[in-house]
DNA sequence: GCATAACTTTCCATATTGGCAAGTATAAAC
DNA sequence: GTTTATACTTGCCAATATGGAAAGTTATGC
């Protein structure tokens, strides 16, 4: 039982949740995000901006109803990195679900 | 989706994997908690005081083959506690699970 | 051009983690 | 009983991280 391949990229839980979403929703836009993660625009904003230094995230700008908006979606580096993250909490938690 | 559940005292990656130590065996030696973690003799000694202090674990003190030795187990509240966490990390990470 | 919304960056305070080294405690040897 | 070694524990410090407020930037609509 190795912590190796916990993702410190991923491991807060902000940024898990915004992972989270990413691997569900092609597309997620920043106020969305925002409100799923309860944090600052300021701290959303260095939180997706860790994500997309690590290669995880792209941002993509745009305007909608008239407004500038950006949506992050997950790189192919994204996907791969979370599921193995993902595994790795499930091979620590796995084995103790049972017990609970 | 709330991350409300998240058990900030359980999150870090050592404390998680020591938790999911005790959530197996009944009994865990400091020792083996070590190697199970790989941290220096004083942060393991750190960590388990921050579990001890949030009323998660028992320390047990007595000797073995000649040797003192410290054993953890959880208490009510760490099995409690780490169940819940459990719940909330499969919580976001199962629905994200679906689609990879 | 100007105002506004939507982020982004800077600055700062606080907290956490990790290791080393020194300290304490207990058991065994003598 | 004293010495010694093992097994932690605590103090100290450095490095990193997280969070928010506020100022800054950019794009859009008027």
């Amino acid at each position: 039982m190795s912590a190796g391949a916990i993702d410190m990229v991923l491991h807060p839980p902000a940024r898990l949740q915004v992972a989270a979403v990413l691997a569900r929703t092609s597309k997620a836009e920043f106020a969305r995000l925002r409100e799923i993660t309860q944090v600052s625009d300021s701290v959303l904003s260095k939180h997706l901006s860790a994500l997309v230094d690590a290669g995880y995230v792209k941002l993509t700008k745009g305007a909608l109803d008239g407004r500038q908006r950006t949506w992050a979606t997950f790189t192919a580096a994204g996907h791969k990195a979370f599921a193995a993250h993902v595994r790795a909490l499930q091979a620590i938690v796995a084995a103790a679900d049972e017990t609970i």
